[in-house]
DNA sequence: CGCGTCACTCATGAA
DNA sequence: GAGTGACGCG
């Protein structure tokens, strides 16, 4: 096959780039994956060995693709392909010991993190409500992602609570490398170190990789700027994608500085923009433009399409959450019997998790299969974290983390006091809680009895680490679950609960097998590395007849030809943690322009009026996003004004609840009519302005409006502008 | 020690 | 509405 063909003149020229700091500014829907691919091959074609590339996606999933597709083209595998935290483990392997860690180190997910700080409030003896392990954590993850280690953050700490989270932080430090373990921000801040520790060791990854790609470059975090920055000194070709615009994960630590500031990081930079947009109509291309154009920081970029008009963006403003799911279910029913579309084609998106409920309900209800991407995975549910525990065990037993998960799971009369006792001996002595237990198992003074209960623990780990090194990972995982008992209690259990906990270990065995078959080195530390890593997104299979379900955040470098965005509210979307601050709601925005452009058809918002938040029914308003989309680009709807396109006779109690008595419109969106150009104006978020221009009439009517804190006009519709006079 | 109950707190997003 | 900690009983 042609690496040039269809492509345009800019991809083209991004695919046969001689070389050097390349900055590829790449548009929703402008091709870049392909770009991406294409080059690839391209360097291969060259010459290029596979070895020599070093390309980094955002997903596992998206590495896999990459490389089923380059293979295709070029018949030839990549090795160096996955995500930050998987290449880095890679990495790690062969060289963690020459920082003084083994090369066969855990993988502490959040959950393990917060059990660490937990355990490090209570020896420093915090009170946990001043020091919330959540914000703990995220406190430490943020100094990781900027490579700020615990001596310099204790070094730069101002303030008392600076100061206790410093001491935590370098508390959690020292446990981390007693249990031989890596937090999630380790992987690439200890990556780091390693090269800056070693520049031999640098040096010879510098030679290695001969190309360095980035995808998603907008949120990278400044560790991973300083990786990709060291590795691509020695033959500066370095190659990242991206959009500023679709930057949405500052709170992960991403900096969107690091693609702003590309030009200058990196001397003698070719900036190629793509802002041809080859999968949205010209409306919703239009109307996510308009949004994201109310962002202050931001580069102007044109991103255009050939593509046909297409319908109008619907909205819909439903009484209340219940009213919201329907009118999904019906919308949907109705693409599929009058517009073709199977449920394949169809995604619903919405900000946060909790929404999810509601939605389901309707969907069940409507008899319409659906999946979720995300919410609690599969992984992070307690009985596979058991079950994996043991597993991890086995490979390294001086992890307290995992051992105190399980002591005591089955049930084996070790309860919290004798615990917390065995830990006062192990902090005492300077020894993991396992050594401590060794310990405490030669000393008279301990109790025959728990001596006798620890001894069944220790048997059971014993037993599963001899033979280990002889199961395959399967097997292993049966042996787990036979010698700890671990089946045994959830099937004495026998409620719902521990049955469904029963089959979620039965689907581990799945898990396991899928693994064996599919990898060519099935060890047991390759398969909890891959557990620990997985992101939601990557089970996500496309391959049943089911609608998708997600949040807006792993909606990332997905299309489809039907996108619902619901919730579509102030305090939701934006989220009411994000609107104080402008950087912040500028990112809920970008969020709103992700969420947008990933439809290729049709775009469908809805938001209700009332919702029932914290048990409690509370009235909502548009989001201001809706009013930042010109209302010619846009067919309003509400439960009192929907025309129902299906039959009232056939729906359950629902539809009548929502139409029962409403004769009344009762439409609550205030309303700004009758404003003149040139007229004062005051709006409760934006403050005073003058109105520049009014097109449309009536509550249809748009008013470009200059407020002067803001140096673009903004364009806001009478129907949610909430305009005054002046 | 283990288990159940009850009150209490606290609300985004995720590799 | 969920997850957690305190408390008290068997």
């Amino acid at each position: 096959m042609d690496l040039l063909s269809n492509l345009n003149p800019v991809q083209r020229q991004a695919v046969e780039h001689p070389g050097g700091p390349v900055l590829i500014v790449a548009g929703a829907g402008s091709g870049k994956t392909r770009v991406l691919t294409r080059r690839i091959a391209y360097l291969l074609e060259k010459g290029t060995s596979p070895m020599e590339i070093f390309a980094v996606t955002f997903t596992n999933k998206a590495a896999q693709e990459m490389k089923n597709r380059v293979s295709t083209l070029s018949h030839q595998d990549l090795f160096w392909v996955g995500t930050f935290h998987s290449i880095c483990v890679k990495i790690l392997r062969r060289h963690a010991a020459e920082i003084g860690y083994q090369n066969a180190f855990g993988i502490y997910d959040d959950q393990d993190q917060k059990a660490v700080i937990k355990d490090c409030l209570k020896e420093l003896k915090l009170d946990s409500k001043d020091f919330k392990p959540v914000n703990v954590m995220n406190h430490i993850s943020r100094a990781k992602d900027s490579l700020i280690g615990c001596e310099e953050f204790a070094k730069e700490a101002a303030g008392y609570h600076e100061e206790i989270i410093a001491k935590i932080y370098t508390m959690y430090e020292k446990k981390l490398k007693l249990y031989h373990a890596f937090d999630f921000g380790d992987l690439i801040m200890k990556t780091v170190y390693l090269f800056e520790e070693n520049p031999k060791t640098l040096e010879a990854y510098q030679e290695k990789f001969r190309h360095i790609l980035v995808d998603e470059y907008q949120d990278t975090n400044q560790a991973q700027y300083k990786l990709v920055k060291l590795l691509s000194e020695k033959h500066k070709n370095i190659y990242v994608v991206g959009d500023p615009d679709q930057s949405i994960y500052r709170w992960r630590g991403a900096d969107i500085k690091n693609i702003l500031n590309f030009e200058d990081d990196f001397e003698g930079t070719t900036v190629i923009n793509m802002e041809q947009n080859y999968r949205s109509t010209q409306t919703i291309l239009k109307a996510s433009n308009h949004v994201i154009s109310n962002n202050s920081q931001r580069k102007p970029k044109n991103l255009w399409t050939e593509r046909e008009e297409g319908d109008k963006i619907a909205y819909y403003l439903s009484d209340d959450e219940q009213g919201e799911g329907q009118y999904v279910v019906e919308s949907i029913n109705h693409a599929i019997e009058n517009e073709g579309k199977s449920l394949n084609d169809i995604v619903v998106f919405y900000r946060v998790h909790a929404q999810s409920r509601v939605l389901e309900n309707a969907l069940r209800r409507g008899k319409i299969p659906y999946k979720i991407i995300g919410g609690i995975s599969f992984y992070s549910r307690k009985e596979i974290k058991d079950v994996m525990a043991y597993m991890k065990l086995t490979l390294s037993p001086q992890d307290d983390i995992n051992l105190k998960r399980v002591i005591n799971v089955p049930a084996r009369g070790i309860g919290q006091s004798s615990i917390a006792r065995l830990e006062e001996r192990a902090m005492q002595q300077g020894l993991s809680l396992h050594d401590a237990i060794l310990d405490a198992m030669d000393d008279p003074m301990v109790q025959a009895r728990l001596k006798k209960n620890l001894s069944v623990f220790m048997q059971v780990v014993q037993t599963l680490t001899e033979k280990a090194s002889d199961l395959t990972v399967t097997q292993l995982l049966q042996e787990v679950l036979r010698t700890s008992g671990y089946v045994e209690m959830l099937e004495a259990q026998d409620d719902t609960e521990s049955e469904e906990r029963l089959e979620n270990v039965k689907e581990l065995i799945s898990a396991t097998e899928e693994f064996e078959e599919e990898e060519s080195e099935p060890t047991l530390a390759n398969f909890l590395e891959q557990m620990t890593l997985k992101s939601h997104i990557d089970s996500y299979q496309d391959q049943d007849e089911q609608l998708t379900l997600m949040t807006l955040h792993s909606a990332k470098g997905l299309e489809f030809p039907y996108v619902f965005i619901v919730g579509f509210e102030e305090e939701l979307f934006p989220h009411s943690n994000s609107s104080f601050e402008s950087d912040e709601l500028e990112e809920e925005r970008r969020l709103c322009y992700v969420g947008m452009t990933r439809a290729e058809q049709r775009l469908f918002l809805s938001g209700a009026q009332m919702r029932r938040l914290f048990g409690e029914r509370t009235p909502k308003s548009p989001s201001r996003f809706l009013a930042e989309i010109p209302t010619e680009y846009v067919e309003f709807n509400s439960a009192s004004h929907y025309t129902p396109t299906w039959n009232p006779e056939d729906d359950d109690m629902l539809y009548n609840q929502d139409h029962g008595n409403t004769a009344v419109e009762v439409v609550q969106v205030p309303v700004s009519v009758g404003f003149e150009e040139g007229e004062q104006v005051t709006h409760p978020e934006f403050g005073v302005g003058q109105i520049q221009e009014v097109s449309g009439e009536g509550a249809s009517a748009n008013y470009s409006v200059l407020f002067v804190r803001y140096s673009e006009p903004k364009l806001l519709s009478a129907k949610y502008a909430r305009l005054t006079k002046y």
